[in-house]
Parts: structure tokens; sequence; C-alpha cells
DNA sequence: CCTACCGATCGGTAGG
DNA sequence: CCTACCGATCGGTAGG
């Protein structure tokens, strides 16, 4: 019977390499020699390559879902709500860098039928941003002429984290939440102009 | 003696697969038979596949480069220029969406000296908009408290346009330019409060 | 988890 | 640009 926490390490040296060499590029080798075993040794513990992309993808998706959902679902105001579903975003991303980088890099390399998992997960994800977008648009909160293109505005903004952002840096999550939060609320022309 | 636009040919079906499947995935048997020969018959126009990889990244970053310039070198006012560099930017990437996408998700595929090639005209990029973005601070145009992260928000944010735009959408590049700038200089908060 | 191995496919070459 | 091929490596398996 294999050790408990066996098949994890196995998910997270996957992630390691993934994250760094991409998914293609990384053989069962270079896992099972992170692992301290040998190529066949691997198949104890799992049953395909692509299970390990699979699982990695679809963790960081859940992730990403369970931590917007109740920020969705509150009965804050919409100005509130944006901060708080940033925050929650980034840390997902900062908390999980190489896994985030797996599920933003490496999601398509799946086979028909789960890439199609993870992309109702991702159009799910979307669509909770979306409404909490419009909700502020309604309230008067936001001013936001195209609402798609703004929400693919900020998604894209703090997505491209995981490229950029390294623990051994000087913010913390929260630093980059609110400078991000106020970039995108306020914007950077200097305020003496009226807004159009 | 091969063609004329033969070897052009090779590259512009190697960005559609590098782009479709990515570098990894894509053999050189699958280039070959998109040019309508055998995967021997490639050999007489390239000498690796990772040349079509660097070709194709290097001109990505040379039209980035060279779009900017004149931009970052003319007189206009800051907010005037950071319009300006927006469209340029948005305009590679949207008149070259198969090369922009090698670009930003395939260089890291490069060996290590041609990767560091890359890597320095991406830096050079970046110190353009830097400049560009530090210029609007000082002339007081533009009220930002962290150069660097706002930097990385705006190139993460524009840079993600690969992703999302398809030719076959509703907006033009100069559409999607204004909504941009309009975002990032304006905000979307409703502008009632004052700025802090 | 190892030993020993497999068929398939990879990037690339020689000779024409 | 084709024919014919190569050594290396790939993901994965059987039996212990």
């Amino acid at each position: 019977m294999p050790r408990i926490g066996r098949r994890e390490r196995i998910l997270e040296k996957s992630s390691q390499l993934f994250s760094k060499q991409g998914y293609h590029a990384t053989t069962i080798r270079d896992i099972s020699e992170a692992c301290g075993m040998l190529s066949g040794s691997l198949y104890a513990h799992i049953q395909s390559k692509e299970d390990l992309l699979f699982e990695i993808t679809d963790r960081g998706a859940e992730l990403f879902l369970q931590s917007l959902r109740p920020i969705v679902d509150s009965r804050a105001d919409p100005v509130d709500k944006l901060r708080r579903a940033m925050i929650a975003h980034i840390r997902v991303i900062t908390d999980n860098l190489e896994a985030a980088t797996v599920f933003f890099h490496e999601w398509k390399s799946l086979a028909s039928e789960r890439r199609r998992i993870i992309q109702q997960k991702r159009d799910r994800y979307e669509r909770m941003w979306a409404r909490l977008l419009s909700e502020g648009v309604e309230s008067g909160a936001f001013r936001i002429v195209d609402e798609k293109f703004a929400r693919l505005l900020i998604l894209s903004a703090a997505n491209g984290l995981y490229q950029w952002y390294r623990r051994s840096g000087d913010l913390t999550p929260e630093q980059v939440a609110d400078r991000f939060t106020e970039i995108l609320l306020s914007g950077l022309s200097d305020g003496k102009e009226e807004k159009r």
C-alpha cells in the first residue's frame, strides 16, 4: 500500500516541472526522477501522464471557484465586492504559483473531454465575475461602457500575475490586490479632467 | 532553388500550428504536411525545428519594438503618448494574432542562447514603456503610486488580448485600444468619490 | 517500487 | 522535394 502523501508529492513535483518546462516538454522520467523513483514505478500511483495535468488544472479551477463563490453571494456593496474578489483571485494565484501557472498555461494540452470540463469551470468563473460587475453597473457604482470588455481586461491583468509575481518580491498578496483595485477603480490619469 | 515565398509559407504554417497546439506538441511532420511536403523535405528550407520558433518569436519582438519606438521618441503629451502606444501594441497583436500567441506562449521553449536574445528584446520593450509612464508621472499627467506595478498591470492586460481577441469579433483594434485606455486612465468607479 | 522491455514516434540525415 | 532510413527517446506495461 502506498504511503499517504506519495501521490501528493508526485502532483507537487509535476506542478513544478510543468510550470517550468511545460507539459509536453516534461517527461515521465523527469517526474519520476524528481520523486526519487524510476519511470515504471510512477504507474503504481497514476494511470497516465495526462491524469497529472488534469488533476492539477482541475484543482486550480476549484480553488478559483470556491474562493469567489462566497463573495459573489454576499451582500456587500459592489466596490467592496470587487476589492474582495480581487484579493481572493490574487491569493489563489500567489498561494499556488506553480499550479496556477499550469492552470493558465497548459490546460489546452488536455484531451477533448477533460479539456471541456476545465473550459466549463472557467466559463462558470467568468460568469461569476460578469454578475459582480453588472451588479455594480446597475447600482451605479461602476461606470462601464462595455462590460464584457471590462471583465476581460480585469481578468487578463490579474491572470498575468503568475508571470511576474515571485514570493521573494517585496509585495504581499494584499498589497498587490490593493494597488490593483486602486488603479482599476480610479485610473491612472491625474483626475483633473472631468469624467466623461 | 527554392521558390521565393516557400520559407514564408513554412513560417506561416508553423505559426498557426505552434499557436494552436504549442511548440512541443507540434511535430515536424505536422508542419511539413501543412506545407504539402514530406518531413525530410522541410530540411531543404530550415536547419532545425527550433529555427522556426526563434524566427517567429524574434519577428514578433521586432514588431513590438519598432512600432513603439517612434511613439516613445515623439514629443506628444504623456496621455496622448499612452493612447498611441496602446494602439500600437494592440495593433501588433491583432494584426499578427498567431505569431503574437507564439511570442507570448512559447518563447520559453527556446534553448538558452536564443532565449536570452528574446528576453533582452522583451526587457528593452518594457523599458520603453517604463520611460513613457515615468514621463507622465513627472509631468503630473499620471498619478501612479508604484510605476513598476502599473506597467506590469498595463502590459499584462494588453497582452492577454491574444487569448480572447478574434478577428471575427465585433471590436476593431482601434475600438479595443480606445476602451482599454479609457478604463486605464479613468477607472471603473463612478467618479463621484474624490480622487485620493 | 524495480527490472526489463515494448511499439510508436520523434527530429533529423544521406543520397538522389 | 522524395525515398529510405537512423538513433534516441517517448509514454506505458508485465511480472515480480
